[in-house]
Parts: structure tokens; C-alpha cells; sequence
DNA sequence: CCCTTAAAGCAAATTATTAGCTTTAATTCC
DNA sequence: GGAATTAAAGCTAATAATTTGCTTTAAGGG
């Protein structure tokens, strides 16, 4: 289910990465993630640091496998019957989640290992999310946008925000950016090749 | 010049603070910003690691504020008779400027402080430079769009792909975006209240 | 089953960070 | 202008985090 590329991926290595893991998300939950650091992560997990150290390089760069969990989707986007009406629900449900603190803060971690394989991840998945909504929607004959589209001029600009903005986007901020989507440049959007 | 809200920020604060910040710089230069860290940074610009500790709270701190240092523009944008050349130019710089691996830890380390602080004060800053061109533009009598639909259709498009594609975006991608940008969408944009 | 080896455990050495106290120098108040 | 005041730096000792070398465990392959 998981990036789990290890050269030797049974057993114990997974039940110890399952583990710190797992671990690390209860932590966040009951200590809050600023007081977290590896040995108090290691300890709670039943493992001895340089286990830590050596599989995951430092505490960043386990943040960001975790964060990155957490961004995976458990489900198929809910369908609604039209696209409009997939992205709406979608949205809503991305931004409840993500202008939380501990929202923005998943989006941080992801971003601040330096390999830029776990953002690229990322991006990947939600692509992925809204490559099946308009997938169903141009089963459905509608006039569907890109994908690249859809990312640029909705998912994008939402991200910025979340990121860079002292006051998070909210959800009339979204079905604006909804609207002018279905209005506008349903398709010939660049894609960056 | 910059953020000196210090409650007493007369020579020496002011003197170590520029030590320090050009120390990270030099450093990042020479050895490459994977192998720096406090005491090497102290030493370097002859202060005492708890100074730095005292005042920045820690590396990722004052990474965070190097960062942003660099992203305060040292100038007005190029102005070339027109919005659609202003923002071609400017873009053009940009994407040169942070398409490099330098380019893009710059906007991480800025993400990658606790407080949303500097992610904001950066976000403000190429605000300032889109709303310098676009006054000139309504100056110049031409319809533009709103700053908002220029950061959410234009700039969030290019920052989503330096954060998260694992390929940068290119200047073709930013000119397509910036073609999209002049036709449609000149007004009545969500400014998120 | 035994052999090989990737990955974990352990412990000592190193390095980074914090904290208490002293000194310096910028600001304030005569 | 010259003390008095105090924010911020220096210094050092204590504490905590990280790295490293070696040993042990257990997964994967003959």
C-alpha cells in the first residue's frame, strides 16, 4: 500500500516502520507535533534511535513519510453525477481538512524534506484524485476540463493559499474558483512538457 | 529595510543580524546549504552559537529568514509599455530565478518555519510587485485583470509546480498561462473575505 | 535447514542545544 | 554629556541529540 521499495520489505521492517508510524501520528494527536524529536519517538515506539536515524536520515525527513501517508486518499472521490458537483464536494472536504493547523502544518512537512520525491507524491495523488472525476464526467458526454486545468486554476491557487496566506482559503473562495472553471478554458491548458 | 521590529535595534543587533545573514549566504554559496548548521554558521560569523539559538530559535528559523531576505525584490518590476510585457518579463525572471535547486529550497526554507510569518510577508512581496504593474497598466488605460486572478491564475499556477513537480515549470508553461490570463477572467475574481 | 546479509539493537563517542551567570553596549533619564 | 537601566551578547557547564562501530536478529535464497 505504501512506498515500501526497501530491499528486504518483509517482516520485521515493516512492522517496525508501521510502528514509528503509527506512533508518530499518536504523538502529534496527544503531545502536539512541536514538542516531537526522535528519541521520544523512539522510545514510545519500542525501537532504539539509530533505527530511526538510519532509515528515515532525520526527524524531517519521518515527518514528511507521515504527512505523506496522510495525503494518501482512502477512497474514490464522492460521486455526485455531474463534475460540478464532484469537484464541489471534493473541495469542501480538502479545505475542512487542510486549513486546520494541523492541516497546513501536513502540507509544510511534506515540503520540507530536501529529496522532493514525497511532494512530487503528493501532487501525484491528487492528480490521480481528479483524473477519476473527469474521467466520470466525460463518460457522461459532458465538456470536460484538463486535468492540468483543473490543477492550475482550482487545486493551485487553493494550495498557494494554504501555504502562504496568514488567512486560509475558505469555501465561498473555492466555488468561485469553481465557477469561473466551468465557465472558462474547458481545454488547450498548458502542460509543462 | 527589514523586519528589524527588535526592541532595541541600534548597532549591534542590527550589525549581528547582517553577520549572521550574510554568513548562512556565503555559506549556502560555498559549502552548500545540506551541511550547514548552528555552530558551524556561529563560528563563521564570529558570534556564539547561544546567540543565534536566543534569537532564532533554531536552523530552520533562520534558514526561514535568509530565505525571505532573498525573495524582498531589490527593484520595481521592468516596465515594458505594456501589462502583457511587464508580466512576461517578470515571470520569465522569476521561473529563471527559482526553477534552480537554490531556487527552490529558498521557497521551502521559507515554508519550512513554524510561524506562517514569512510564507506571508513573501506572499505580500510579489503582491506589491503584481499590483506596481498593474497601477501602471489602469494608468495607461488598459483593462486588467484584478491582482487577485493574477496570483490565483497565474503566479499560484507556477509556485504549485516549484514546490510539488518533480519538473519545474518552464517558460512555456508561463507564457500559456499568461496568454489564458489576458483573454478571460479580466475581473471578478474571488478575493477570499 | 543452513548460509548470507539487510536491518535492528546496544553503547561509547561526538556534536548540538539549553541554561545560568557575567559582560557589553544601546537607550533613557536626569 | 554622564550615570543608570536593560536588552542582548559572551562564556561555560550541564543536558540532550546524533553518529558510529560493533554485535545480534531474522528475512530471503540456496
Amino acid at each position: 500500500m505504501n512506498d515500501l521499495k526497501a530491499t528486504r520489505p518483509g517482516g520485521r521492517s515493516a512492522r517496525i516502520q508501521q510502528s514509528v508510524h503509527n506512533t508518530v501520528r499518536n504523538l502529534i494527536e496527544t503531545q502536539g507535533r512541536e514538542s516531537l524529536n526522535v528519541p521520544l519517538i523512539a522510545q514510545a515506539a519500542g525501537v532504539t534511535p539509530s533505527t530511526i536515524y538510519r532509515r528515515w536520515g532525520d526527524l524531517a525527513q519521518l515527518l514528511s513519510d507521515v504527512a505523506l501517508e496522510r495525503m494518501q486518499p482512502d477512497a474514490a472521490p464522492v460521486s455526485t453525477g455531474s463534475l460540478r458537483g464532484d469537484l464541489e464536494v471534493w473541495i469542501e472536504g480538502y479545505i475542512e481538512e487542510m486549513t486546520s493547523d494541523v492541516g497546513r502544518t501536513i502540507l509544510r512537512d511534506i515540503l520540507s524534506s530536501p529529496k522532493i520525491e514525497n511532494a512530487d507524491a503528493c501532487a501525484n495523488y491528487m492528480r490521480q484524485q481528479f483524473d477519476i472525476m473527469l474521467e466520470r464526467a466525460a463518460e457522461r458526454g459532458e465538456e470536460v476540463p484538463s486535468s492540468d486545468a483543473l490543477i492550475n486554476h482550482l487545486f493551485a491557487p487553493i494550495v498557494y493559499r494554504l501555504l502562504f496566506a496568514s488567512s486560509p482559503p475558505n469555501l465561498a473562495f473555492a466555488r468561485e474558483l469553481i465557477d469561473e472553471m466551468m465557465v472558462t478554458g474547458k481545454s488547450c491548458e498548458p502542460s509543462n512538457s
